[in-house]
RNA sequence: GGAUGGAUUCCCGAGUGGCCAAAGGGGGCAGACUGUAAAUCUGUUGGCACCGCCUUCGAAGGUUCGAAUCCUUCUCCAUCCA
C-alpha cells in the first residue's frame, strides 16, 4: 500500500486535480510539494496540526515538503469561506507571528539537511510591482471565473473589499513562484482553498505551459459540520502556553461518539489495522477510544511525558483519587481579607470564574465543590490553614478543576 | 457623488418617552439523567457591597422630572443609481 493509499484510508483526500498523477508522483517519492500557513495568530492551532501531519506521513514516504509562511499573503487576508471582512493586520504582528510559527514547526518537520524548507512569501511578494503583475499575471485571470468561485459565494452577499479579492491571485503566484524556484509540483491545502489552488495549477500551466497539482484534505468537522479545534474560548492551540497539555488532551476526551474513529483515523499515526479493528466498538467502549486519541495527539504535540501526566490527572480526577498535576492557582497573602478568603473570590482568584456574579450562581446553582465536597453557601470560608499541604481541589461543574494553594 | 434602509447585551433579533438590565431564539454555564458522549428536562446568562446600587442599546452633544426610544452632528455598514 503506497503512501497515496493510505491517506485516502484515512479519508484525509478531498479533492485532487488529476488522482493518477498525484499518485505516482507521492507513491514514488517524487513530489516537491508545499502547503501554505497563513500566520493570522502567534500560534498555530489543530487545523494546523492536520497539515503538518500531512507534511510529516509525506516526507516519510520520501517526498520533500516546503513549509510556506505567508508573510506576505497575510498583508491581504484570506477571504475564502469567511463571512465577515478580516481584520487588516500590522507588519510587526506578522513578522512575530511568522517566527513563532517557524519555531513550533520545527518541532514536527524534520528540516535537517535540505529534507524540507521553510520559505516566506513576503520574500517574494512584497517586491512586486503593481502594473508589472497585472501585466504578467492579471492578464491570465478571469474575473468572471473568480467570482463565480465557491469560495467568495458567501462573501457576495456581505461584500468583498479588492484587496481580498487578490488573495487568490497572490495565492497562484506563489505556487508558480516556488514551482520555478524549487520545482516544487504539488500544493496541498484545506478543502477551502481548492479555488485558490486551482489558480496556482492554472497560472502555471498558461504561463510555463507545465502541469502542477493540487490536493485538498478534508476539513476536520465534527458530525454537527462545524470545525473542530475549536472551543467556546477560542481555537485549540499547540502552544502549551495557550492551551495547557492537561486542557489539549481533555478536549480530545470529549469528542463526541460521532467523532471518535474519525479523528483517530485522520489525526494519529496509529496503524489502520489496529483502528479498524476499534470499528466495531459500541457504548461505553468508545470511551476507550477517545483515551487512546486523547492520549496520541497529546504525545505527538506535547511529547510522551506530557501525555503521561495529562492521562493520570484525568483518570485521577474523573475516577477519585489524588490528582497530582492538574491546573494549578496559587493564591498570596493579599487575597486573603483577615487570614480568609470566601468561596466566592476565591472562585475567582482561582480563574475558574471571570466574575463574582458567576461564581455567586455557580454556588448557588449547586456547581461548586471543595475537596469533593458541595459548597451552598456563598458565604463559606476559608482560612489559610485549610490550604496546608497539598492545598485544596476547587471544582466548578463537572471538568473545570482547580487545584488552589497558598503562596 | 445621489437615494434609501440600518447599527440593540456573546450571536440573531424584538423594543419608538417611564412597567427596560431590555421579549424571543441560538449559543454558553450549572443541575438531573449518563459513559468525562449524544439526546432530553430544569434553572441561569452585564457588574457589584445582590430584596438595593452602578454601567450598558454605533460615538459625541442636546431636549425632558425621566431616553435604547425625540432632536443635532459624526462614524460605520447594506442596497439601488452614477
Amino acid at each position: 500500500m503506497g503512501i497515496y493509499e493510505e491517506l485516502q484510508a484515512r479519508g484525509l483526500i478531498a479533492q485532487v486535480t488529476d488522482e493518477g498523477l498525484i499518485r505516482d508522483l507521492i507513491n514514488n517519492g517524487k513530489a516537491t510539494f508545499y502547503i501554505g500557513f497563513d500566520p493570522t495568530a502567534d500560534s498555530l492551532h489543530v487545523g494546523h496540526f492536520m497539515a503538518l501531519c500531512l507534511m510529516k506521513r509525506l516526507q516519510e514516504a520520501g517526498n520533500k515538503p516546503i513549509a510556506l509562511i505567508g508573510g506576505g499573503t497575510a498583508m491581504i487576508g484570506d477571504p475564502s469561506g469567511r463571512s465577515d471582512m478580516r481584520q487588516m493586520m500590522t507588519t510587526e504582528t506578522i513578522q512575530h507571528n511568522c517566527d513563532c510559527f517557524k519555531e513550533q514547526m520545527s518541532r514536527f518537520i524534520d528540516f535537517s539537511e535540505g529534507k524540507a524548507l521553510m520559505v516566506n512569501n513576503a520574500d517574494w511578494l512584497m517586491d512586486l510591482n503593481y502594473v508589472e503583475v497585472l501585466r504578467e499575471v492579471g492578464a491570465h485571470f478571469s474575473v468572471n471565473r473568480m467570482l463565480s468561485a465557491e469560495c467568495y459565494k458567501q462573501r457576495m452577499e456581505k461584500g468583498l473589499s479588492f484587496l481580498e479579492f487578490n488573495y487568490m491571485i497572490m495565492q497562484s503566484y506563489d505556487f508558480y513562484a516556488l514551482f520555478q524556484k524549487y520545482g516544487c509540483n504539488l500544493q496541498f491545502g484545506g478543502d477551502d482553498q481548492w479555488s485558490n489552488m486551482l489558480g496556482g495549477t492554472e497560472l502555471i500551466r498558461r504561463k510555463l505551459g507545465k502541469d502542477a497539482s493540487a490536493m485538498t484534505i478534508t476539513l476536520l468537522l465534527n458530525s454537527e459540520g462545524k470545525k473542530m479545534g475549536k472551543t467556546q474560548s477560542g481555537a485549540v492551540w499547540l502552544d502549551p502556553n495557550k492551551t495547557s497539555p492537561f486542557e489539549f488532551y481533555q478536549y480530545w476526551r470529549n469528542v463526541a461518539d460521532a467523532d471518535v474513529l474519525k479523528c483517530i483515523r485522520m489525526l494519529t499515526f496509529l496503524p489502520l489495522e489496529e483502528i479498524d479493528k476499534m470499528d466495531g466498538w459500541e457504548g461505553s467502549q468508545l470511551n476507550q477510544a477517545k483515551e487512546i486519541l486523547a492520549f496520541e495527539l497529546t504525545k505527538l504535540v506535547h511529547g510522551e511525558e506530557e501525555a503521561v501526566k495529562a492521562q493520570e490527572s484525568a483518570r485521577a480526577l474523573f475516577s477519585q483519587g489524588a490528582a497530582t498535576d492538574m491546573p494549578t492557582a496559587e493564591l498570596t497573602a493579599e487575597d486573603l481579607s483577615e487570614g480568609a478568603i470566601d468561596i466566592l473570590s476565591m472562585l475567582v482568584a482561582s480563574g475558574l470564574v471571570p466574575s463574582k456574579s458567576e461564581a455567586r450562581r455557580a454556588v448557588q446553582q449547586g456547581g461548586v465543590s471543595v475537596d469533593g465536597e458541595k459548597v451552598m453557601d456563598i458565604h463559606t470560608v476559608f482560612t489559610a490553614d485549610a490550604f496546608d499541604g497539598e492545598g485544596i481541589v476547587l471544582k466548578r461543574g463537572k471538568k473545570n478543576f482547580r487545584k488552589v494553594v497558598m503562596k
